[in-house]
DNA sequence: GATAATACATACATCTATGTATGTATTCAA
DNA sequence: TTGAATACATACATAGATGTATGTATTATC
């Protein structure tokens, strides 16, 4: 992790071009045709450098998923409401990026392919928390309430995950519903949020 | 139509036997694998007869998404409960499916496929009520109510869409926060169906 | 019963991705 | 400064999928 050299500045900088193409190449035309020739091609690099920084295709994949995750857990809103509710809302902020598609194809990807969904568990927890880890870690064993907390932040995901799904197939833009399901979901925080305060 | 004729029965049973093979490749190995070559060598036939019945590739996908929607559409609950808690659970029972994860497949291949997604638009709607069709039909332009029935029957819609996706890239197997989702999405519809009978 | 259409199978050419080996310039380490 | 390692590019062989043309047996039509 040293970059104190030429070396190993230029190389995590060709890393870094592939992961990102990967990541535009997902999104655009789907991992079915995010192939390696495709990947080189928009990162402007031979299949030579791709071998040569991941001999395992399927490395590229691992880090590409990491890479996305990173980015979307940057995205922050301010602590302006309750806790759910911030959860709630940092989380729609994620998933309706363009990358969340991303996300979904790799899912799906690690499922499909068995050499890629073993490295990813490898490397990390797929069920990892994309909305709020360290809250869910915070809450789980703290006792009384954490397993409503639990079961509000769950049912949030999932609905959240589901829209995601909606825009990734769809224009990429909201689902005429997705206010709607919205709404209900704000209501179920903000009851929640309003108990944690007695 | 009129299945008089031994070419049109036989002609039907053949093209069954490719949507079939299709969706067990979709379920098995995904969409990135399921090939021309890979649907016939599970209907044990030639590309002659896929390309006989299918001349275009993405009409195969088409009969494969409308067959997937009828399969699920079958399951069906007794309505011993509130309407809305049928709703839930006769969704729930069609999503834990395995044909959901083909669903889910297809669904992003129409998105990354400009072909077959054009030609899907006009065979159907994609949006197409997955859980409860007529339900949400009838409800619509009700007045009363009728904004209050989609708003809760959206989210638990798109909640199970999100559980269907993990199970869809999980084992198959329920997530271990699957039940607790499930619990929350009953008592909403639950408290729904009640406040109905008033 | 002859002819045409249908329901497939077979065959070949092409295209694209991959595996892999090797070449070359740059950088590092002594 | 010189050898070795790194960071790529180039090249070729191979494999698998597709496009398409043609062959053949069965069925439908008259």
């Amino acid at each position: 992790m040293h970059k104190e050299n030429l070396n190993d500045t230029r190389s995590s900088a060709t890393k870094a071009r592939l992961v990102n193409s990967t990541i535009e190449s997902l999104i655009e035309i789907g991992f079915t045709k995010t192939t390696g020739v495709e990947v080189c091609r928009r990162a402007q690099l031979t299949r030579g450098a791709l071998n040569h920084h991941f001999p395992d295709f399927s490395g590229l994949l691992v880090e590409t998923l990491q890479s996305i995750y990173l980015q979307l857990l940057e995205i922050k809103l301010p602590l302006d409401v309750g806790l759910m509710e911030h959860i709630l809302l940092e989380g729609h902020a994620r998933i309706i990026r363009p990358e969340f598609k991303a996300v979904i194809e790799l899912w799906l990807a690690s499922k499909n392919d068995k050499q890629f969904g073993l490295r990813l568990v490898q490397a990390m927890e797929l069920g990892s928390e994309m909305f709020s880890p360290q809250m869910v870690l915070e809450h789980k064993n703290q006792g009384v309430g954490s397993k409503e907390f639990e079961m509000i932040y769950r049912t949030i995901s999932e609905a959240l995950i589901g829209i995601g799904l909606g825009r990734a197939i769809g224009e990429g833009e909201p689902l005429a519903h997705e206010s709607m399901v919205l709404h209900v979901l704000q209501g179920m925080a903000q009851t929640y949020d309003h108990q944690q305060l007695t």
